[in-house]
DNA sequence: CACGCGCATTGACATGGCTCAAGAAATCCC
DNA sequence: GGGATTTCTTGAGCCATGTCAATGCGCGTG
């Protein structure tokens, strides 16, 4: 694991109240004291962008806690080919999809900050305070759902209905209305290895839509949708 | 909901110790007073081949473990696209992966038979059973893994690495060595649906995988895999 | 045991998205 | 602020897989 660590020495509790994701985050469900319980054996880490926070295969020491800044999740196979698996948003959880090892590689989209927590004190946290634990797998169901979603996605939609889809799914992770400005934290090729499709393909998607007008792109990364309705009609969102 | 519905009367507690799938599923951590009241608020359902459990979109009233036979999970789109997320075999639970509503429809490819339990007498128990809840979200866990994996393959994996793929994946969960005789209760339709590809591509890679070797077909159904590791050197497992 | 139906296989052709290649536009960095 | 670098866009041609259509075969049924 790499990243600049930081004991999270006196300051520590303050952090997590101050936190800026305390009501996103798994620990919303914590009560003070628990809340300084755990804290107890967190730490701080910020990476730069395009940093890996651990690789496919290596042992699960840690969990964390997006507190800031974007993820990418990603496995690869022997000859380059990559499928990411997910984007992680501030407020996230990394932790659930894995066991003894990494299933997937962690990297930052841009500058970011995490909680971890050793696996080992995590876990016997989790023993002993089960409404944790229920949140935990709350957050698992979800997760199933959302990876359901994404099989459906990529065993039968189409490239315009992909990036389409993709497009609504951030507007909505984001809790935008109609209309949406999006940042997109990740790169065409990123987005393309989340769609199962080409760099080419995306950009070439991204081209039509502009013409068709259901979107307005400004630089490379942020994305105007006058109607996100009519986006989702491009979606084929069942 | 469907299904021919048996209360588990008298018998019902020896349903539960005698059960076949005892050691597989969740309910292994249990113990027999535990089970006991588990078992107080069970049903047993039998499905006909075809016959479905619940449909996409229902209420979530119930969660279940399947004893015996084959269930299909799937996704459709408004058009009739459809995505298969998951088989199901003996000794898997079926209530993970859905919120206030079933995300996917589930159908028996077989004669199949189920423990049911009202969704809110189970989540009670939950409660107040966490080691109960900590197998659940294990299990949750292990789902998650499985379902990147089919993401990889979905999004980047060829129609001769997809095919080959599922073939290895269900010789290992059979728990087979380096050879194994595989029983298919699903259609060509069904793996084509699971796999992102048409039943035509299926039923060609079957054929091209006979003619170099790697299986061995006897009638529709039964697949032998004379070298294992031959076959899973086809399916790019990183 | 033969019939018929549904599922599987095979063939011929079409096409969406991929590959390869060039040029344009952001972004980085000094 | 300007040149280098990376990323994105666009174009042309191709290929893996989809589509459409015909045939074959296994299995349940009478």
């Amino acid at each position: 694991m790499s990243g600049r660590e930081q004991a999270a020495c006196c300051g520590r509790i303050e952090t997590c109240e101050r936190c800026g994701v305390r009501g996103l985050a798994v620990c919303r469900v914590l009560s003070p004291e628990e809340l300084r319980e755990l804290s107890r054996s967190m730490r701080t880490i910020e990476l730069e962008p395009g940093e890996p926070l651990f690789h496919e295969g290596d042992p699960a020491h840690s969990v964390f806690t997006l507190t800031g800044g974007h993820l990418r999740l990603s496995r690869l196979l022997a000859d380059g080919r990559r499928q990411v698996t997910g984007f992680l948003l501030p407020g996230d959880f990394l932790g659930l999809a894995f066991r003894d090892t990494y299933v997937a590689t962690a990297e930052a989209l841009d500058a970011a900050v995490l909680c971890t927590f050793p696996r080992t004190a995590f876990e016997d946290f989790l023993a002993r305070h089960p409404r944790f634990e229920h949140e935990l797998l709350a957050r698992a169901r979800s997760e199933l759902a959302a990876a359901q979603e994404q099989m459906l996605v990529l065993g039968r939609k189409t490239a315009r209905e992909r990036l389409a889809t993709f497009l609504v799914q951030l507007a909505r992770r984001h809790g935008t209305g109609g209309r949406a400005v999006l940042h997109l934290p990740m790169g065409r090729a990123d987005i393309a290895d989340y769609l199962g499709l080409t760099v080419e393909t995306v950009s070439r998607t991204f081209s039509a839509f502009r013409r068709e007008g259901l979107v307005r792109l400004e630089g490379r990364s942020t994305v105007h949708i006058p109607s996100l309705p009519r986006l989702a009609a491009e979606a084929a969102l069942e």
